[in-house]
RNA sequence: GCCGGGGUAGCUCAGUGGUAGAGCGGCGGCCUGAAAAGCCGCGCGGGGGGGGUCCGAUUCCCUCCCCCGGCA
């Protein structure tokens, strides 16, 4: 029997997917599943633009604003609810088309996660005190007696990958480095095929830099401070945007300030985005050229289908 | 035209007669339950042009060009 086929549309942020995917959609008679951490959160559409209104109603997108911003989300829910997706989706006849720039999300789905018990909140907080008094490289030092394979890949200073690591060991008895093996993901049971929009970094930056013009333009600092009233939870609080506008509304510097900051911390973000799309060897890279409409590139892609 | 200050990394600037540094920026990488996060690495340079002194000049001297301030 034929596998069926899953799509991947993925790029840095502000390269035009959400466009583009609306034209390749049709023409692959998919339905959209977003493949990004932020846009999974309700009541923040501007700051993580996400999908308008007009190109939702051209085709079915899932995943999009689920969970109140006051709720933690995770790469294990997401692949449990994008595997959820792909059935539905290929019931119903159709194509699932996956957007987004999570590479982390992307690569969970693909190449699966191992099993562990969810998050130990009170074991976390204990060995972050202790990072702090004791400092990183004294758990790091520990992580090396019970697992030193984790310990020669994790950088003494990277405190949340040695937690992890400690933490995975506590819960279960087992090293997280010998875990990270038992991966299965949907990879072998579908036909894959990512591409990945790219375009000149220049260009890639002036594009970011007028997204955020526009985000304000759209009502971003009403929507951020709606947003500042509610208990965000610590993964929605990591869009970027929150903690540059916390900074103007507290009066620490300007206006021109936050969105500088929100500029400049975008494109560092869209760099790391890049670094990880390149290692993905699966990865068919489309270059968005300087009179590219979305949907010359949509045809672009269908072509190499 | 005269006097003074300056021309060193993409930007703002240090420094030294012996093959140039810092901050900001930029670039590269890592990533398995926080991933729009977290972590790591890399000066990325024909020292404004030309000539001279010297074993050796970015540093000293001469000259030209450009910028800033003052006087005309």
């Amino acid at each position: 029997m034929q596998k069926s086929k899953i799509f991947f549309l993925v790029g840095p942020t502000a390269t035009g997917k959400s466009e583009t995917a609306v034209y390749l959609a049709k023409k692959l008679k998919a339905e959209i599943v977003s493949c990004d951490s932020m846009q999974v959160y309700k009541k923040m559409d501007i700051i993580t633009s996400a999908p308008s209104r007009q190109i939702i109603k051209k085709v079915r997108h899932h995943l999009l604003g689920i969970i109140p911003p006051e709720k933690e989300y995770d790469v294990s829910r997401y692949r449990r609810q994008a595997a959820k997706k792909i059935k539905e989706i290929i019931h119903r006849n159709k194509t699932p088309l996956f957007v987004g720039g999570t590479g982390l999300y992307m690569s969970i789905l693909i190449d699966g996660i191992f099993k562990a018990k969810a998050q130990d909140e009170s074991l976390r907080r204990r060995l972050y005190q202790q990072a702090q008094r004791l400092g990183s490289n004294y758990l790091h030092k520990r992580l090396n007696r019970f697992d030193p394979l984790a310990a020669k890949k994790i950088h003494p200073h990277d405190t949340r990958r040695i937690v992890r690591a400690l933490e995975v060991f506590e819960t279960t008895g087992k090293p997280i480095s010998q875990l990270q093996k038992e991966r299965k993901g949907l990879g072998n049971n579908y036909e894959i095929k990512i591409f990945c929009l790219n375009m000149p970094r220049d260009k890639l930056y002036q594009r970011i830099k007028e997204r955020i013009e526009k985000m304000f333009k759209q009502g971003l600092l009403d929507e951020v401070k709606k947003l500042l009233r509610l208990k965000l939870s610590r993964t929605a609080h990591q869009a970027i945007g929150i903690k540059e506008l916390k900074g103007y509304f507290t009066g620490q510097y300007d206006l021109a300030e936050a969105k500088r900051l929100m500029k400049h911390n975008t494109c560092l973000y869209a760099k790391r985005q890049l670094t990880w799309f390149r290692k993905d060897k699966r990865i068919k890279w489309i270059e968005a050229k300087q009179q590219d409409t979305p949907k010359a590139i949509a045809t672009r892609i269908f072509s190499k289908i």
